[in-house]
Parts: structure tokens; sequence; C-alpha cells
DNA sequence: GTCTATAAATTGATAGAC
DNA sequence: GTCTATCAATTTATAGAC
């Protein structure tokens, strides 16, 4: 049994919310409403429409992070590494959309305080990736010239899914999670033979 | 001389004004003070605040459409056209990344007629790539599986960066886009001699 | 911890003078 | 075509009863 106390209630209620119409287009009363509650029970949980949609960002962020660097520390082969990164990224990205779409489009609405809470977690999100690629190349299994570029752009296709993917829409997550998964390996391999003993 | 009208001047201050803050975020006051006007004057040029976005939207998809629409009428090559489709919509998206970031991000506060006016011309971005992707593929020299969902990656290299993107920061667009450029190449071209005679 | 009622501020949009 | 002034509705958040 879930517990679902108000407090959980009132989150998974901003949730709908802000992922449905965005954080500055919610109204408390939405909220409230979505919650089952009134208008004023909001203030005895939570201290402000914004405390709200940090709860939910830092938590998001927190998850994302934690799915990449498990997916980091599965494997010491660089290859199958990054393409359990790359899909866990996206897969994490379908299975949670709405609370990835707060993550990645209200980033902006929170207070420049925990904003810069945050802001931690994407950084390490970013150099994750970035030093998983330059260990493949590093080991000569990988090819990337531009490792901050290339890692933010594997990263993009995880993140873009939120603007427009729906569960239960035409496409799985699994689908598309493998989809990127095997465009990462194809944008990063090296191409000739990976191990050759001499020049 | 830009002619500069009062309401290109209210246009330009709501560009500002819904990039920096989303549209549910900026207020008319905002729109109007950026045009050094009265908060009154807007709406002697303009009809309401969503008519304002709506002229936005609106003219940023016909943009990008039109430039991914050049773009696949630039080379008879499927390699060399699909190039230049990558390399042109994320130089549009970086280029123009605050006009980017409210067509991508504030078609939610569309009304739902205005809404439909512009997914129309989303659907033919989409349909652009797809036909490019399958036509290399018809020639054999690209190896493409999953077209909708390529095409879809490769659009959002582009997206994404409005994302972030600033002009003035440490990566050029022409950076990032014949970065892209070159990932999309790598994603999707034949690995085999494109052109072999027999079997 | 929940509610009703409401304060205090802000919002999109309009009226009417110039 | 611009302004000042303002309306009417809505907003976040709080007060105080139960």
């Amino acid at each position: 049994m879930t517990t679902n106390t108000a407090r959980e209630r009132l989150i998974n209620a901003a949730v709908e919310a802000f992922a449905e119409k965005g954080f500055a287009a919610t109204t408390t009363r939405d909220i409230a409403s979505r919650a089952g509650m009134s208008p004023a029970a909001v203030y005895v949980h939570h201290d402000s429409k914004e405390s709200l949609l940090f709860t939910v960002s830092l938590d998001g962020h927190r998850s994302a992070l934690a799915v990449i660097n498990r997916a980091a520390a599965s494997s010491s082969d660089p290859v199958d590494r990054l393409r359990t990164m790359v899909y866990d990224f996206s897969l994490w990205h379908a299975d949670n959309s709405r609370v990835g779409r707060i993550v990645q489009y209200e980033y902006h609405a929170l207070t420049p305080e925990h904003r810069a809470e945050v802001a931690t977690l994407r950084r390490s999100i970013e150099r994750t990736m970035q030093d998983a690629l330059a260990d493949g190349v590093d080991q000569g299994v990988l090819d990337v010239t531009d490792i901050p570029g290339t890692a933010f752009s594997l990263l993009s296709l995880g993140v873009d899914l939120v603007r427009w993917f729906e569960p239960g829409g035409s496409r799985s997550g699994h689908d598309l999670a493998t989809l990127h998964a095997d465009l990462a390996i194809r944008m990063t391999a090296a191409r000739a033979a990976p191990a050759q003993p001499s020049a």
C-alpha cells in the first residue's frame, strides 16, 4: 500500500498541473482541487507554490542523476556502458515525462537559490556523460572529437522526448530508448579495428 | 533603415519577454514597457496577449519550415542534402534561439485554433526530414531502419539548443550546427561501399 | 488538519481625454 | 495613436473557526 499522505497527494497534483499547463499558468487552486482539498490546505503542507515546484524539480533531478550514474557503473566496456547510459537516460524521460518536463522546462521558474542547487545536479549529469565518452576515447573504442558537444547531443535525445512524449502513444519508451542507444553508438564508435596490437 | 513601427516594436518586445520568462509569466505591462509604451497602447496594435504570441509563433514556424525546405532542395545527393538540412535547422535554432524557444515551448499556450494552424507547419517539417531519409535509403547511401524515429532525433538536436543556447556564449551556432551535421551523417550513413556494381 | 472567508496585490483589457 | 485612470477578475497567501 502506498501511504499517500496529504503532502504527497499535493505533490502528485502539482506534478500533473505543472506538466500540463506549466508552472506560471498553474494556480494553487488548481493544485488543491486536483488533490481534493481546499486552496488553504496547500499552505499547511508546503510553504509556497515555488517550494512545491522545487520539491518536484529537486527530486526529479536526483532521480535522473541516479539513473545515469548507475548506468555509468554498469559495465567496464565503454561501448556497452554508453549504450546503457543513453538507453536508461532516454527511458527515464519517457517513463517520467511529466516530471521530466518540469525538470527541463521549469528550471527558470525556480528562485535563484533553488536554481543553483539543481544546477549542480545538472552539471553532474553532463560530467558523467563526458567522462564516459573520454574513457572510451582513451581506450580507443570510441571516436569523439568534440566530447562536451557530443555529450550534450546524446543527452538532448532523451531530454527532447519530454516535449512531445505521451504515455500510451504509438511508440513505447523502450523502442525510443533503444533507437537512441543505437544512434549513440553509431555517433561515437570508432570505425576501424578497435584493438590493433601495433601501428 | 529598419522601419520599426509601433506594431513591430511590440512584437520584438514580446519575443524578448516570452523567451525570457515564458508566455504565462509575461505581463502585458512588461511588453509595453520594453517597447517604451503604456499598457493601453498594446491593444491598439494587437488584439490580445495571445494574438501577440500567435504572431510570433506562426512567423517562427514559417521561418524554420522555409529553412529546412530550402536545404532539402539544395542538393540531389542524399548525404550532402541531409548534412545541409541538419546544419541549417540547428543553425536556425541557434541564430533564432529566442523565437525558437517560443516556437517550441509556448505551443501549448496557443488557442486550439491557432495551435492547429502551426501544427500543420510542424508536421511539414517532420515530413521533409523523413522524406530526405527515405530517399537516401532508396538510393542505398543511407542506412536507416526507423525513419520517423531517426528524423525526430535529428530534429531534436536542433530543437534542444533553444533550451540552453545563449548568443555570445562559449560555442558558436556554426560550431554546434557543424557538430550536429557530422553526427547526423554518422547516424545514418551506410557503412559498406555505397556503390557496388554487383553482389 | 481541514475548512470558509478574505486580504492584498496583480492581472488582461477598456474608457475616455488629448 | 498615445496617454492616464480604472474596471473586473483572478492571483497567492493568510486569518480564524471548527
